[in-house]
DNA sequence: ACGACTAATGTAAGCGTTTGCGGTGGATTC
DNA sequence: GAATCCACCGCAAACGCTTACATTAGTCGT
């Protein structure tokens, strides 16, 4: 085992100085410092972890806590995170609160669940947490806060949790509106639901969004043209049909509350024979990667950028000293990109 | 803070007692572990990580490194990795070795990369590795070796290292042989490319069980028919449209090797204005979620246990003598899962 | 030339567990 | 009833670092 003490020996130095050296303190000599570079490097010593964190206090590590694993949009903005916290020199380590109805540890009272926040999240393996789209009681936010430790949310309810989102009411609004201003005035709305249905306000937002975009453009609300769905693509797929189907709706545009239903959107209406977008116009929210394939005009909301932001806001916190290029902006950027899904509406037939 | 001196205390046992009781260690007269266990819940107490790691040498914590996080595919091994590895009380966390072209750490040499081999693998903050299809260089593996854990690759290339994987010759051939019972002979294959060409072989050990399948069905093989893309929809969407704008091809069938490009080939024959599959049969291999949406033939290879097998592989290492439910076999299984993207061959127009 | 600083380094006391070793007392054996 | 054994538990020494504090050697001002 390549301890500090090799380390030490070899450049001639005490272990403390090593230990500063490694650490980038000032108060070491230049001299010093590069003789016990070198030597860390030519015996290839990295300092332990587990020995550090108990010695100092910090594990250099962060804990985010996600409710799905195997979708684009959380995916996007785990890699957003781990690339900034890996540029600072911190690890991930990852909790997977599952949220899929069969078997998942949906539920609170679901023994899984109340693990995590009992034993995972309390050994003090992380120095901060960052939660995702997260749906949780008060006994586990309570939980949360118990751990002591720098806590940011990204676009879950978390009632008194300082949190990152988009303005989803903006979103939703700028999504109306571009389809307003290209003349359609039957304007359908494919909500989201949650899995749980809890105080996920999201959907609500997005619908809020819409409806004011409506308002605005003096057009009456019709709740026939509203549906919702689970934001999966079979789940805006099959909402849709439902929507096309409806002879009373005679809807010329389609907003989508994310992208992958807007997909399924698409998809069905392909499948009844409408043409996107000479017959329908369709438009989504989220950026996805696909939708440059199927052409969907959409609201960016970056979702890397989002994973990026929450973890420089917490290394802020965490490292107060040291310069982040972390932009001190709370609000999360989003972006109308305009594709081939939307066009001037049709003039009725 | 509240330590584990506290529990000795409130329990009137020694911290050496509270340690063996927690640990589950056999040696606790039954009363006396009960009462440990009570003052513990009593006092929210949990173990410090990184105390107990500098103590035993054994962290609980297991690393995955994998080149995407936002690919279905690979969220998908994530979650049952994850979910095996909390069930045995073990912490996940996440390398991500990016494969993308622009921006990413993709070629060895890069600075983030040989600093993920270099520093953050080397810290002793993980007791064993998971490596997902990965590619590597000799000085990566080595670096892999001289960290002296525990390593099970998944599905990649690396030499040298025990590799859980399916074996690719037998289920492209059976995606194959299932064409070709339904009357096909020409059968297109959509192979796949690495990010960077290395020694990656599974593309050509699916092209192998392709020719194979052929072969044994005495149907010759026409270089024509084979054409390469990315693994991503647009991949195989770009690529179907070449094989069927060709009028030399004729092919009634395609065989994608991932479902993902069999997306992209379904849905690039129905822009094309051939049915699927009265005019054109697809299959792919993996079992995506949305081949259930799109009624796509697969070969499923249960992604999510695949991961939970290179779990449960590196559990029964670390823990010689715990029982773990994992099966012995280190095949992993896969299955021909029929929709409607397949169909008995046209008869020649 | 001498005291007062400052910069650089060393000394050693933790950090909160785990675990080898040894001790104690009751049960078992002859 | 002595000897032996065993089940259970406590003592205290690691584990490999970090950091407050002490120490040393220059520097500077006068």
């Amino acid at each position: 085992m390549t301890s500090i003490e090799k380390v030490a020996e070899l450049a001639g130095v005490s272990t403390a100085t090593v230990s500063r050296a490694l650490a980038g303190k000032p108060t070491v000599a230049a001299a010093t410092r590069a003789r016990v570079l070198e030597a860390a490097q030519e015996l290839g010593y990295v300092v332990s972890a587990s020995a550090s964190s108990l010695a100092s206090g910090k594990t250099r590590n962060v804990g985010v806590v996600m409710p799905f694993l195997n979708r684009w949009f959380f995916g996007s903005v785990l890699k957003g995170a781990h690339r900034t916290l890996a540029d600072a020199g911190y690890d991930l380590t990852l909790y997977h609160l599952d949220s899929e109805r069969e078997g998942g540890a949906t539920e609170p009272g679901d023994p899984r669940r109340t693990r995590l926040f009992e034993e995972f999240l309390q050994r003090k393996r992380v120095d901060a947490l960052i939660a995702v789209s997260l749906e949780m009681n008060d006994a586990e936010l309570e939980s949360l806060r118990r751990i002591g430790k720098p806590l940011v949310g990204l676009g879950g309810p978390l009632s008194g949790v300082p949190t990152l989102s988009i303005d989803d009411v903006a979103v939703a609004k700028l999504a109306t509106e571009h389809l307003v201003s290209l003349g359609h005035t039957r304007i359908a709305h494919v909500s989201g639901t949650s899995t749980y249905a809890r105080d996920f306000h999201l959907p609500a937002h997005r619908r809020e969004g819409y409806e004011t975009a409506l308002r605005e453009a003096n057009i009456t609300a019709d709740p026939r043209l509203v549906r919702s769905a689970d934001f999966t693509i079979a789940g805006g797929y099959a909402v849709t049909r439902q929507l096309l189907g409806d002879p009373e709706v005679r809807a010329t545009a389609i907003f989508a509350a994310s992208d992958e239903m807007a997909f399924g959107a698409m998809i069905a209406a392909r499948d009844v024979g409408r043409r996107v977008p000479e017959d329908l116009s369709v438009i989504g929210i989220d950026g996805h990667e696909l939708c440059e394939f199927f052409g969907l005009t959409t609201i960016d909301q970056f979702p890397e950028i989002q994973g990026e932001r929450a973890a420089s806001t917490l290394l802020r916190e965490l490292e107060p000293h040291t310069q982040h290029h972390a932009p001190e902006n709370v609000s999360l950027p989003y972006e109308l990109a305009v594709r081939k899904s939307t066009a001037v509406a049709a003039s009725p037939a």
